[in-house]
DNA sequence: ACATATCGCTATAAATTGTCAAGCATTTCA
DNA sequence: TGAAATGCTTGACAATTTATAGCGATATGT
């Protein structure tokens, strides 16, 4: 833990902040709104996400009670990871994300 | 441009994400809420942010629009950032992420 | 029956990203 | 005089993320 992290240790926003801008995690959220996805069907729908670091994701964010993960059958794999009530409470946030890059980041400005 | 942003490219809400997913910007971002700072009070308040981060992320906010940078003088060097109107509006952004915080991440469970 | 695809991952190595420490030129404070 | 602060930049290093390949085990198509 850094020393920004003890700084702020008691403050849950730096906390969530911290969470939240972990890479793909925001990405993972959005697409689990939509509905319980299996892993790879996850991985395709959050786009560009490799196993290693999804992996790594869903169980940081199980860990924090934001995603759960039921396995339906051992083997032939079948496992489906779902928004508890905190990650539905996310929605919030990334509908407030939407409405801030719907109204601010309009044109990609045609990727040279 | 991975593939995934290719996919998502006509995507705000896609951006959006990436934008604020990059390691301390929702840090930044909120700590200029409370008003313009200087380069290193910002690093401070943000807490642990080194200069050469920070420089970086201070340069893709401003290209996006949500910074500004004002220089009062060159050689007591004294410059200030600020957030635009865009940047402003993320306080939308902050404010959901810290409601969802305060209710979701109440315990740090005091690191072992 | 048999090759192939799918499922949920894991392993390894390389590429990307972020960090650390130091330093520069200048003013201010002691 | 000299220590501290200002706004950064540089270059070496560490941490994170990536691509790629592959695993066992079934289901799918021919």
């Amino acid at each position: 833990m850094t020393r920004a992290a003890q700084d702020h240790a008691f403050c849950p926003v730096y906390e969530a902040i911290n969470v939240l801008q972990e890479k793909w995690t925001l990405h993972i959220v959005r697409t689990l709104l939509d509905g319980p996805r299996g892993f790879n069907e996850l991985s395709r729908a959050v786009g560009g996400c490799n196993p290693a670091t999804l992996t790594q994701r869903l169980e940081r964010l199980e860990g924090l009670g934001i995603v759960s993960k039921a396995i339906h059958s051992t083997m032939p794999p079948r496992t489906s990871y779902a928004l508890t009530e905190a990650g539905q409470a996310l929605q919030q946030v990334i509908e407030a994300i939407d409405t801030w890059g719907r109204k601010y980041l309009p044109e990609p400005v045609a990727a040279h």
